[in-house]
DNA sequence: TGAATAGTGTCTATAAGACAATATCCC
DNA sequence: GGGATATTGTCTTATAGACACTATTCA
């Protein structure tokens, strides 16, 4: 039961809302903290991967975390979570919506603390040459467990599958994320959003696979993805390869960040 | 920007963990308050309502609300979610979930309020005689703009079908809670959550369509509730109808609140 | 030319929509 | 029996999956 101003509160009996706001007084009893966490996912040769940060103080010392940040008195939700993933990634311009808010009571050991988990997704172009960033972040493979439709859990690995610890409940969070963008994939065009700006079919129904976990049936697919207007030929082929090499497609900005 | 801790905060340097926790100190900056509000969605006679109470103190007096309040220190979300339903509406055991969390600036004038919004699901039934409700508690009709597919908006009116006002940002809460219980009725055995107990197809098929604001084909939705495996016939029929009666079905509880 | 993948065509299985025929209940 | 709705059956159409065939590029 939260605490409950008492009856003879001035708010109670003020009587015009210029009186009111005045008497207002927001800190009448103890308010939670309240976060952003930004969960960063990328694709790249058929593998998610998430970002996350090692964290170098207590709590959870030595383990890694999301991105993440207090949210401003003066600052929106949204505002914040593109403010953390810029300071703390760099990337700005991409595509980012709310996920959900994460409040259980023992959440943080510190003290009460609210999230309000974002997730992101971007392709591992965006980044550039890996070596440029920082010592603390890296950018880790993830296995999804789970049979079938479901997600059970999702965990970052190491170069040899090997899990890696998680602060808080970031596990649950990483878990939240893969388990909405499966369930958004089937009616939303979010899959161009871990492609380069051109791509491949081919490269296209890598995402939907490793996104879906599933193998998908390759006519299938393409007379899908193609009767949908979203797609757009560029006319160029893709180079490089040893084989007969792909067209390069491109999303019709119906759907921008 | 939210203010960040001075670089000789004693956090920073602390060594061990419990030397962290008695350092930490939570209310160094302005943290801003949390609120949960609920949505509590209705049905009966092929109409979706919503509960709104009348808010008899500024800001936004005489208008209606969700119902609502602060979570409180030592409560989850979840928690304080039924908690509020419960002593506004006195229903429990329902279904309820979270739905978004919004926080525009702006939106409390009062003061910096972040709030984690619910959605609840229950038949009309549920409230027995609607006469006992509180003087201020309104069930009110949904009106749902929006051409095909997306809802635009969605407005609580009156008897003549005038648009209520609403305070806040409710408007746009309700306005998330159609889309989300549209989108999720595809995919998610959601709409048992709106009939009593026990229902007939028919009024299954009603709530399905008065939800997803379309008419469906009789005989193949009939077909896929039972090809589903989520429906029990009950072998009864309906009563006081003038008319040939329908079987009665239950849900299979594998899927309960 | 051979290897490997791109891209296409065809057949089948499944599910939805249209629509009509039959069944059952109340009055 | 007449009215109204329940329930079932059939036909058509749209779409996904299986699978094989052709096309194109590089080495």
């Amino acid at each position: 039961m939260p605490p409950t101003p008492p009856a003879d509160d001035p708010a109670r009996t003020a009587k015009t809302q210029q009186e009111f706001l005045a008497s207002y007084d927001a800190s009448r009893f103890p308010h939670p903290s309240v976060t952003v966490d930004v969960a960063l996912i990328t694709h790249a040769h058929s593998w998610l991967y998430g970002l996350l940060l090692r964290r170098d103080q207590h709590p959870f010392k030595t383990s890694l975390a999301l991105p993440g940040g207090f949210v401003g008195i003066d600052e929106s939700l949204d505002d914040a979570a593109a403010r953390v993933l810029s300071e703390k990634t760099g990337l700005s311009d991409v595509f980012i919506e709310q996920l959900y808010s994460f409040g259980r009571v023992d959440r943080d050991p510190r003290t009460r603390v609210i999230t309000v988990a974002y997730y992101a997704l971007v392709h591992m172009d965006r980044f550039g040459d890996p070596s440029t960033l920082p010592k603390d972040t890296l950018i880790t493979p993830l296995v999804v467990d789970g049979d079938g439709e479901d997600v059970e859990r999702v965990t970052p690995v190491d170069g040899d599958l090997r899990p890696l610890d998680l602060a808080f409940d970031h596990g649950e969070i990483l878990t939240h994320v893969i388990r909405r963008i499966r369930g958004k994939l089937d009616y939303a065009p979010i899959g161009f959003q871990l492609l380069p700006s051109v791509f491949t079919l081919r490269q296209l129904q890598e995402v939907h696979e490793c996104v879906s976990g599933t193998s998908v049936n390759k006519a299938s697919f393409r007379r899908r993805m193609l009767a949908s207007g979203l797609l757009e030929a560029t006319g160029k082929l893709e180079e490089g390869v040893p084989f007969r090499p792909a067209e390069l497609y491109r999303f019709t900005r119906s759907s921008a960040v």
